[in-house]
RNA sequence: GGCCCCUUAGUCUAGUGGUUAGGACGCAUGGUUCUCAGCCAUGAAUCAGGGGUUCGACUCCCCUAGGGGCUACCA
């Protein structure tokens, strides 16, 4: 039998959850479903300066908002925590002195500004700023002399010299680092909190985690990682390493690209789906031609064979298309309840129910986002718009028209579309007007502007009384 | 600087030695329509460059160029 895939998604809360976050997490999610397996959240926070509580939250927040539920982790509990990282410190302790214990890590007592000075001379000589290894071969006796003098103390880990490393990557495939590449890093700092890759590689192996799948930024770490295994005598996860979303400019996507943090999204009113269908796409593609796939699709068709290894460009275009997509094809039924918080107050105070999904059903035709009902409803907002520039130029003079519907409509019986339909007819025979020059006048005396949705519905939603006084105030302005 | 990864239209992608290089977004044109959107139809636009290998390269190899990442007591 195989074994369970077990995999996570390990953010650290010093930001919002990013389109490159969010991205990572899916992918991890849609294999750990397809596969059957467990989706592990942890949370790497070991940055005390860096991260927060409330950052963790949202983090969470977003997650769950865009529907990726974690089997194991914060708020869930699970057989391998804690999931933080921050409440794991005895564990990298402890493996951190059997390291020493065996001669592949030593505490250092280097100073910050020791090292930097370091650093710079090894740059000004031409030579990779590595760790010099000065406090590799000290003595007991030295190291107790170094604690009495209160110097700080981090433990490195003692870098095997002069081995190329190799690594079977699904996506990359064989990658092969050179001997020397890295000097002693450190793997618990001075104020005894672990550094990402001792804790990471420690905590994917403690929490069986079967494959790692994160962004290609972590590629060169990996090798870290490997030391790290191998010294401790763990098994290797098999490494996944996907292509980066980057921005229009081709540099990593960052927040001057156009809001790429989920809840930037979640608060403009787009779809969950549709984001996780975009995400979905970027590195990503089920090999036929279906573009919009729900949930169900996603994880029915991903597989990591077909991840793809270049990076991809976070196209905001693209995902409104998609977006709009999904609010047209939802509809009343999928989105209405969603939406409801997006239109203005004045519009929600003056209309029902029933008329406020009958706009929301014709707006939704036509929007990327929740975020645009405003702009989008100002047809259906009651009382005369204002009439401007060449606006005006269009009802100038059609006082007759304009008185003509007036009537029209206070005489007509009932509200529905066939009278309404009836009744602008009629009042074009009578007046020898059709098309452009019968619609238009009407639609400016009711919306001040030349677009918007179907006449009628315009007509039918904002009731008689509404659509007779605009109509007469504009018949004021416009003249005969 | 060193090392690693990447390279099909503006963008997301299909393609695994022989295809008129397929689809989608966007763009353009036409149709439907009171307008916008939608929908339908049509169109422009791509294998980064150069060497090989091969009867034959988008596909395999090498070089160059470009992009990205790592090189922290950040992840």
């Amino acid at each position: 039998m195989a074994e369970q895939v077990r995999v996570r998604f390990a953010p650290s809360p010093t930001g919002y959850l990013h389109m490159g976050g969010a991205r990572t997490a899916l992918f991890n999610w849609l294999f750990a479903r397809h596969e059957g397996g467990r989706f592990i959240l942890r949370i790497e926070d070991t940055d005390v300066q860096r991260s927060s509580a409330e950052l963790e939250e949202q983090l969470l927040e977003d997650l769950h908002w865009l529907g990726l539920e974690w089997d194991e982790g914060p708020r869930r509990g699970g057989p391998r925590g804690p999931y933080r990282q921050s409440e794991r410190a005895a564990v990298y302790r402890e493996l951190a002195e059997r390291l020493i214990s065996q001669g592949d890590a030593y505490p250092c007592f280097c100073t910050d500004e020791e090292l930097e000075r370091k650093k710079s001379e090894m740059i000004a000589a031409g030579l990779p700023p590595q760790y010099d290894g000065t406090c590799r071969s000290l003595t007991g006796d030295e190291r107790e002399r170094c604690r009495r003098d209160g110097l700080p103390e981090s433990i490195r880990f003692a870098f095997p010299e002069a081995v190329s490393m190799e690594l079977e990557d699904t996506i990359r495939g064989h990658v092969v680092f050179p001997p020397g590449m890295v000097g002693d890093f450190i793997i618990i700092r001075s104020n005894g909190l672990p550094t990402y890759n001792f804790a990471a590689a420690v905590d994917d192996a403690l929490m069986g985690i079967t494959h790692v799948i994160r962004g290609e930024e972590h590629l060169s770490n990996t090798l870290r990682q490997i030391v790290v295994y191998e010294a401790l005598g763990f098994q290797r996860p098999r490494f996944v390493h996907i292509p980066l979303i980057l921005g229009s400019d081709r540099s990593k996507l960052s927040k001057r690209h156009g809001a790429p943090n989920i809840a930037d999204f979640t608060r403009n009113g787009y779809p969950a789906e549709a984001i996780v269908n975009y995400l979905a796409f970027l590195g990503w593609s089920p090999g036929d031609e279906r573009e919009i796939l729900s949930r169900e699709e996603l994880i029915a068709a991903f597989t990591l064979e077909r991840v793809s290894s270049s990076p991809s460009i976070f196209d905001l275009t693209k995902l409104n298309w998609m977006s709009s997509h999904y609010i047209r094809t939802g509809g009343v039924g999928r989105y209405f309840e969603e939406a409801l918080s997006f239109f203005p107050g004045e519009v929600r105070e003056r209309y029902g129910r029933g008329e406020l999904e009958k706009m929301f059903a014709i707006l939704s035709e036509n929007l990327p986002s929740f975020s645009a009902i405003p702009a989008e409803v100002a047809p259906f907002m009651p009382g005369p718009p204002p009439f401007e520039g060449e606006v005006f130029g269009m009802i100038e003079g059609r006082g007759g028209l304009l008185a003509a519907f007036a009537d029209g409509f206070a005489r007509q019986e009932g509200w529905g579309r066939d009278e309404l339909r009836k009744t602008i007819k009629s009042v074009g025979k009578k007046l020898a007007v059709k098309g452009k020059d019968l619609y238009m006048p009407l639609r400016i005396a009711l919306t001040g502007s030349v677009h918007g949705p179907d006449l009628v519905s315009i007509l039918e939603i904002r009731g008689r009384e509404d659509v007779v006084n605009c109509i007469e105030r504009a018949r004021e302005r416009a003249g005969s």
